[in-house]
DNA sequence: TGAACAGTTGAACAAACGTTCAAAGGAGTG
DNA sequence: CACTCCTTTGAACGTTTGTTCAACTGTTCA
């Protein structure tokens, strides 16, 4: 482990990927948000399911997945009546799981 | 992949883990925490060089420091003048860079 | 001892966030 | 068509978050 001195030159992140990281990582900083997300894994749920699961309004369930759906994370489909959600992407579950992992052992 | 109807029983993550790992992920969620997880992967960096490297200011820093201090993502050494922090835990970097990984391919 | 340096801390304030409520839209049913 | 069901949306509101500023602690060095 090398300690930092002056002549040392400090290569940080560039803020725009940095900032782009964020973006994505604060989906991830709700439990509510978690929990949606573990609940579409390899599954397709509808909204009101979603809320009676978690205990939470019809409306903020809706919300937050609105705002997972701008950012890609999950992805709907319509029929008839119902709006099915599931995840957009294999990552998602897999930053989770590994999440999960590390907070088991801490 | 099945679609959820009524008679499914949806069993999501508990709230209480659900609060602990959002509280733990709340730490990524921000671009200036990111930038210093960052730069104290395999390095020892004290506080004024980490603002220089940022652009921000030292007490800004610090609070961000001691958020993550708090919760044990980071480790310090203090010498003579000088506070050297590092990060407390490989399970870390790990998943930062795995966050970067997918963001690269989005 | 006193001055300069390195960092921490608390209060205050603005910005971002999440929930609720009420209104509205689209799909199915009689 | 009217009515109900499922969901979305926007505004309002309280809470949380991040920054700044000023005060403070501790260390070094003359």
């Amino acid at each position: 482990m090398q300690r930092c001195t002056q002549d040392i030159a400090l290569e940080p992140i560039p803020e725009d990927e940095a900032k782009r990281l964020a973006e994505f990582l604060k989906v991830f900083a709700d439990a509510d948000r978690i929990r949606i997300l573990a609940l579409l894994k390899d599954k397709e749920v509808c909204v009101g399911h979603i809320a009676d699961a978690l205990g939470k309004s019809i409306s903020a369930v809706s919300h937050q997945l609105g705002l997972m759906r701008a950012r890609r994370l999950v992805r709907y489909v319509k029929d008839g009546k119902n709006t099915y959600y599931t995840l957009d992407d294999d990552h998602v579950s897999m930053l989770l799981d590994a999440a999960r992992e590390h907070c088991r052992h801490v």
